[in-house]
RNA sequence: GGAGAGGUGGCCGAGUGGUCGAAGGCGCAGCACUGGAAAUGCUGUAUAGGGGCAACUCUAUCGAGGGUUCGAAUCCCUCCCUCUCCGCCA
């Protein structure tokens, strides 16, 4: 969310920001509203302020010795009664308004970075660094999608997966299960041993959640629901771990409070029929180890980075390929402001995909849920960053496609031997 | 699901109509004492919003929302949450 100060006092800077990201945000209402809003609080703490005096001068007079229900304590009531019936006016039309700007600040994405670059959507992205050599396919050689290979090797089973749910749900059979299970682990000892705490949160998650993070109110199309309960199936751990400080103060010292999390993520990906319908790459379920950091609003930009290399670490020590890729403004999620999207090679379908979204969201998610550090005696919003150590699925994909031998068996690297128990996928019954 | 208890400041805990943003304690910070520390003493120590260059000041907040009253942490209503016991259950 953003400051309501800097929507009454510079909207302009707003509208030049979003129109950043391509949009064309008219606020001239809103910020009507907030004026409006300030000045109904300034009228209305007056009068409080006056039935304040007039309710303790009543107690003065009766501790004087005048009868309560005299003459000179009557007046008083009088008064009394008439400013309660115009505060309790004023304080109804304030909180209309106060609800209405509230409302139109939670639709309104966040700021992009003064250091995003300009762009009007993923082609205007720029790529960054690349790391590692694309595996091409030889003379005479082809290579298979993850998918082909998931099937042949009996490490999925899309048919009854259907049965089961519907589509874009995937089961993982044997070695399938095994690696996606030896993938969490590795990942989650991998960013432990860096430092970050481990989560297992809760996964379904209430409204006030999804609003501080910023899934909603704008994107309820995307996450599925728990009608009768307030409860929502968490999109991504961003979503609980912002809401693990919801309404805190944190102490500065602490800081930075770094989180990983495995959770299961579920997605309507409402509007992408047709798309990325095969394999692991688009399900409504799926596996991912989340990274979080909470810190002081200084050490947000080497935050980024940092979390960003963590991400890129899981890719290096996996021996994937990979590409690191800066989003530009009209690209930018809603609560970002600044993003790296890393993309991992896909030797089988020739092609780089992100496998992992790298995110600065400044004060946004901050303001909307009230997480705040304190810093001597003051307090001020802190800044959250997000990243995903890795995408399960999507790293699978990509190790069966870059691992993928003649003999029809999956080389894994040697970082995973000890958590999958082999250092290869073969067929099996 | 049944029965009961309870939600007050960073924490514990007092407060049942009036000057209470709230005693006392703990914790924390500063100062004094000390060679240094402990102990001790003194002082300070909530959040949000508004106004002000600032000192400061106004308002709100004792789970949430409504009500009674000139005045509510305190009385009334509704809701939420937590805890304990029983039942059920991985």
């Amino acid at each position: 969310m953003l400051d309501q100060r800097l929507l009454r006092d510079d909207p302009e800077l707003i509208i030049r920001q979003l129109r950043r990201r391509g949009l064309e945000p008219d606020l001239a209402g809103l910020q009507r509203i907030a004026l409006q809003a300030r000045d109904l609080e300034e009228e209305r703490s007056r009068l409080q302020a006056e039935g304040n005096r007039i309710g303790k001068a009543v107690g003065e007079r009766i501790r004087g010795g005048a009868q309560a229900d005299g003459p000179e304590v009557a007046e008083l009531r009088e008064q009394g009664n008439r400013i309660k019936q115009r505060v309790a006016l004023l304080e109804e039309e304030e909180k209309g308004l106060e609800q209405t700007l509230r409302d139109g600040l939670l639709e309104l994405p966040n700021l992009p970075s003064e250091q995003t670059p300009e762009g009007r959507n993923e082609t205007d992205n720029i790529e960054v660094r690349r790391w590692g050599e694309p595996r091409l396919p030889q003379a005479g050689e082809s290579l298979e999608e993850h998918w082909q290979i998931a099937e042949r090797l009996g490490l999925v089973d899309t048919e009854r997966s259907v049965r089961i749910a519907q589509s874009r749900f995937i089961t993982l059979l044997g070695q399938g299960a095994r690696l996606e299970r030896a993938l969490i682990s590795f990942m989650l000892d991998r960013h432990s041993a860096a430092g970050y705490r481990e989560v297992l949160p809760p996964i379904l998650v209430n409204t006030a959640s999804l609003t501080g993070s910023g899934q909603l109110p704008k994107f309820a199309e995307e996450s599925f629901r728990c009608a009768e309960d307030d409860l929502w199936l968490t999109p991504t751990a961003e979503v609980p771990l912002t809401s693990l400080h919801r309404d805190e103060v944190l102490a500065a010292e602490q800081l930075p409070l770094r989180y990983t999390a495995y959770t299961p993520c579920f997605r309507r990906e409402a509007g992408s029929y047709g798309r990325d319908t095969r394999g692991l790459i688009r399900l409504h379920q799926f596996n991912k180890v989340e990274l979080y950091w909470f810190c002081r609003p200084e050490e947000s930009d080497a935050a980024h980075e940092q979390l960003t290399r963590d991400a890129e670490g899981v890719l290096e020590a996996l021996e994937l390929p990979y590409r690191r890729i800066e989003l530009c403004s009209g690209d930018l999620g809603f609560s970002a402001a600044r993003t790296y999207d890393l993309e991992v090679w896909l030797a089988g379908a020739g092609t780089y995909r992100e496998i992992s979204s790298c995110s600065t969201c400044g004060d946004f998610q901050a303001r909307r849920a009230a997480i705040r550090c304190r810093e001597g005696k003051k307090t001020r919003l802190l800044h959250t960053l997000n990243g995903s150590g890795l995408a399960i699925g999507r790293t699978m994909a990509a190790l069966l496609e870059h691992g993928q031998q003649a003999d029809g068996s999956v080389l894994l690297p040697a970082a995973l031997v000890p958590y999958f128990g082999s250092d290869r996928l073969v067929a099996q019954d």
